[in-house]
DNA sequence: GGGCGGA
C-alpha cells in the first residue's frame, strides 16, 4: 500500500533506521503497556503528509505542491518485496513497501509533523472552515435503551490527553453531528449502529473511542505459539476494500500518533510479508479486508481472542450478500468474542432494514443513531439525469468530458470519476477514452494491487484527471477535488447511487452528479425521483413519468430502494420486529421509542437480539419523530467550507452518504 | 454485476 506519498516519511523513515534505537519488541517481549512505549523521542520531526491532499504530489494540473515523485514510492510488484529484499533495516523493497510508516521513536517534533498536514494554499485547516451552519439542519435520531447524551466539544469527552493533542493536531476544531453522537455512546462501551454522511468524520467517529480504550486498559499483544508467534488485536476495523482499509488505516494512525497504540493494516493483493512483520511488531487496532484477514487468521498469525472492539465500515456492503459469510466467519466462527464480550460499532451512510436485521446478530443492545441528509446543502451536489441509450453513452461521455476539459479552473483540470457496471466494461472505456485524447485510467478489482493504487494516484493527483471505476471505488474513497461524477451505467440499487455521488461536492465545494439513465434502470426511477427531491434537485419530466410507471407496475421495489425520510431508520421500530412470534424471541420486550438528541428517554428492553428467523414480510415502517434542533452548546455555527487533511468532514455539507 | 486470500 502506498495510498499516500510520503516525503517526510521516507526522510523520517530513513532517519529512523539510523536511530539505533532497537525496534519495538519482536515476538515474545516483555509487556510494556502502552503508557510507557515510546516514551521515548530522539529523533528528527517529521510532518504527516496529507492524505493525498497533494501536499507533496504535484501534477500537471497543479494540485499539490511538490514534486511528484513517481519513482520511488511503493511500487507494488510482486516482484520484490516478498523476499524481504533489502533486508533488516535497509532499504524498502523495492516490491511491495507497505506504507513506510514513521517509526513513532523518530519523532520528537510533533508540530512540524502536523505543520505539513495542509500545504496548499488556500485550503482550509482542520475544520475550522466546516460550514457548521449546515449541520444545524441535520435531523439526528439515537434509539435504543438509555442513549448516553450527546458533547458539544471535543473538550467534554474525556478522550486522554494524547487523544486530545491529535485532535487539536489535526485541528479538529469540533465535532460533527455524528462525532459529537456517536463518540459518547461508544465511550459509554455501548454497541452502536450509525448512519452518516461522507466524511461526517465517521472515520474518527469510531477511531477515537477504539484507541481510547485500547490505551486505556493493557494487556498482552502478542505472544509466540509452538509455530512462532500469534498477535492479538485489541481492535478489529474491517472495510470491504484494500483502498478503504488503507484509507482508514492512515486515518487512524494519525490519531494513534505517539499514543503508544499500535496501528497495522492487512490486505490481499499484497505480499504478507511486510503486514506479518508489521503484525509482529506488535498490533492493538487492525485495519483489515475479510479474506487477507481470514487467511492470516487460518495460519495462526492473527488471534481475535482479545477483541474488544469491532468496527464494521461501511457496514450495510459488509454484510451483504457477497461479503456476509466472510463476516461472519470472522465474528462468529472464529474466535472473537460474542456480543456483549466485546463492543461492536457499525458504520454506514445506507442501513437497509434487512441488513439492519442481519446485523442484530453481532450486536448487544444497540443503539441505533442516524445523522440526516443536509437539506439545504445536499444541493451542493447537482444531480443531473440524462437518458441516453446504450448506444449513444460513448458520445454523450465525450461531450461531458469536453466539456470539462473546458471547464477548467485555475489551469487545473477538473477531475471526473466514471462509475461503469463491469470491469471488462471498466477496461474498455479507459482503452477507448485513451486512445481518444482523454486521460484516462480504469481501477476496477481485476487490476493487480499496484494498478489500483497506480490509478488512484494518478488520479487524485490529476495526472490522469478520468478515472474509469466500478463500485470498488464508489464507497469510503476520500478523493478531494473530484468535480464531476458519472454515472456512466446506472448503479444497481439507489444506495450505490448515493455512495457514487458522494465521491463529488466534498469539502464544502460544489460537486457535478450526471447519471445516464436508460430503459433498464426504469426499477429505480421511482427511488431516484425520491432522492432528487429529498436533495432538492430538479427532475426531468420524463423521469416522473417513469417513476409513476413504476409505480403501477406494482412492484415494491421502491420501498426497498428508497431511503426512508432521511436515509435511517430503527428496524426495532417495526413492530414485526419482534413480533411474528415464529422468530423465537423469547425474552423480546418493547417495541420502540426513540431518544432524540438530547432528550435520554429511548428504551428498548431487550439485550441481543438473536435473530433467526425470515423477515421477509416486514412491516411498514411508521416515520420517526425526528429532531432538527440546535445541539447543545453549539455556537460557533459560522465557517465556510473546509476541508481537512485528515478527510474529514469534507462531505458533511455536500450530502453524500458514507 | 461488483468486492473480498493466495496457491
Amino acid at each position: 500500500m502506498s495510498l499516500r506519498t510520503m516525503a517526510w516519511a521516507e526522510a523520517v523513515t530513513e532517519s529512523a533506521r539510523k536511530q539505533t534505537r532497537p525496534l519495538p519488541p519482536p515476538r515474545n517481549t516483555t509487556y510494556l503497556p502502552p503508557h510507557l512505549r515510546y516514551s521515548g523521542g530522539g529523533g528528527d520531526g517529521g510532518g504527516y503528509s496529507s492524505y493525498g491532499r497533494g501536499s507533496s504530489e504535484s501534477t500537471q494540473y497543479g494540485f499539490g505542491g511538490g514534486g511528484y515523485r513517481g519513482g520511488g514510492r511503493s511500487g507494488p510488484g510482486r516482484d520484490g518485496g516478498r523476499g524481504g529484499r533489502g533486508g533488516g533495516g535497509g532499504g524498502r523493497s523495492r516490491g511491495w513497501v507497505q506504507t513506510p510508516r514513521p517509526n513513532r521513536e523518530a519523532f520528537h517534533d510533533v508540530s512540524g509533523k502536523f505543520e505539513q498536514l495542509k500545504v496548499r494554499e488556500g485550503d482550509d485547516v482542520g475544520n475550522v472552515g466546516i460550514n457548521f451552519d449546515a449541520y444545524e439542519d441535520i435531523p439526528v435520531e439515537a434509539s435504543g435503551e438509555d442513549v448516553p447524551v450527546p458533547a458539544s466539544t471535543f473538550g467534554e469527552i474525556d478522550l486522554g490527553e494524547c487523544l486530545n493533542n491529535n485532535i487539536k493536531r489535526c485541528r479538529y476544531v469540533k465535532p460533527t453531528p455524528v462525532q459529537r453522537h456517536a463518540i459518547p455512546i461508544a465511550m459509554a462501551g455501548r454497541d452502536l449502529m450509525a448512519c452518516a454522511q461522507t466524511g461526517s468524520g465517521k472515520t474518527a467517529a469510531f477511531c477515537f473511542p477504539i484507541i481510547s480504550g485500547v490505551l486505556a486498559k493493557c494487556v498482552e499483544r502478542s505472544q509466540s505459539n509452538g509455530d512462532g508467534w500469534t498477535a492479538f488485536p485489541r481492535a478489529l476495523i474491517l472495510s470491504p476494500t484494500r483502498e478503504l482499509a488503507s484509507q482508514i488505516f492512515e486515518e487512524a494512525e494519525k490519531f494513534a500518533y505517539q499514543s503508544g497504540a499500535k496501528v497495522a493494516v492487512v490486505y490481499g493483493g499484497a505480499p504478507m510479508g511486510q503486514q506479518l512483520r508489521d503484525l509482529e511488531r506488535g498490533v492493538d487496532i487492525l485495519v483489515a479486508t475479510p479474506g487477507r484477514l481470514v487467511d492470516m487468521i487460518e495460519r495462526s498469525r492473527v488471534s481475535l481472542k482479545m477483541i474488544k472492539y469491532l468496527a464494521l465500515d461501511e457496514a450495510d456492503r459488509m454484510l451483504d450478500m457477497g461479503f456476509e459469510p466472510q463476516i461472519r466467519k470472522i465474528v462468529q466462527r472464529m474466535d472473537m468474542p460474542p456480543p456483549g464480550a466485546r463492543q461492536t460499532l457499525l458504520f454506514s451512510a445506507t442501513f437497509p432494514h434487512e441488513i439492519q436485521r442481519l446485523a442484530a446478530d453481532f450486536l448487544k443492545n444497540y443503539i441505533f443513531l442516524t445523522v440526516g441528509r443536509v437539506g439545504s446543502s445536499t444541493d451542493l451536489i447537482a444531480q443531473k439525469v440524462e437518458f441516453v441509450r446504450d448506444m449513444d453513452k460513448i458520445e454523450h461521455l465525450c461531450g461531458l468530458l469536453k466539456n470539462q476539459r473546458d471547464n477548467e479552473t485555475h489551469g487545473k483540470l477538473a477531475l471526473t470519476l466514471v462509475f461503469v457496471e463491469t470491469k471488462k466494461g471498466a477496461n474498455q472505456l479507459e482503452n477507448w477514452l485513451s486512445r481518444n485524447g482523454f486521460p484516462a485510467i480504469a481501477i476496477h478489482g481485476d487490476k493487480v494491487q499496484m494498478e489500483r493504487e497506480r490509478a488512484l494516484r494518478l488520479f487524485k493527483c490529476g495526472t490522469t484527471p478520468i478515472l474509469v471505476a466500478t463500485d470498488v471505488a464508489s464507497r469510503g474513497l476520500d478523493i478531494p477535488h473530484v468535480a464531476h461524477v458519472i454515472n456512466f451505467d446506472f448503479p444497481k440499487s439507489i444506495d450505490d447511487y448515493v455512495h457514487r455521488i458522494g465521491r463529488t461536492g466534498r469539502a464544502g465545494k460544489s460537486g457535478l452528479a450526471t447519471a445516464f439513465f436508460s430503459e433498464k434502470n426504469q426499477p429505480l426511477a421511482k427511488a431516484l425521483v425520491e432522492l432528487m427531491k429529498e436533495s432538492k434537485q430538479e427532475v426531468p419530466n420524463w423521469l416522473n413519468d417513469y417513476a409513476e410507471q413504476s409505480l403501477s407496475y406494482g412492484g415494491d421495489q421502491s420501498q426497498r430502494y428508497s431511503s426512508s425520510n432521511f436515509g435511517g431508520y430503527d428496524v426495532r421500530r417495526s413492530e414485526n420486529y419482534y413480533g411474528s412470534g415464529s422468530n423465537g424471541y423469547g425474552d423480546s420486550s418493547v417495541g420502540a421509542a426513540a431518544a432524540t438528541c438530547n432528550d435520554v428517554s429511548g428504551s428498548y428492553a431487550t439485550g441481543s437480539f438473536g435473530y433467526g428467523g425470515n423477515y421477509g414480510n416486514s412491516s411498514v415502517d411508521e416515520p420517526a419523530a425526528s429532531y432538527n434542533g440546535s445541539y447543545g452548546g453549539e455556537t460557533d455555527a459560522a465557517g465556510t467550507a473546509g476541508s481537512s487533511s485528515f478527510g474529514n468532514y469534507e462531505n458533511i455539507v455536500a450530502g453524500g452518504w458514507d
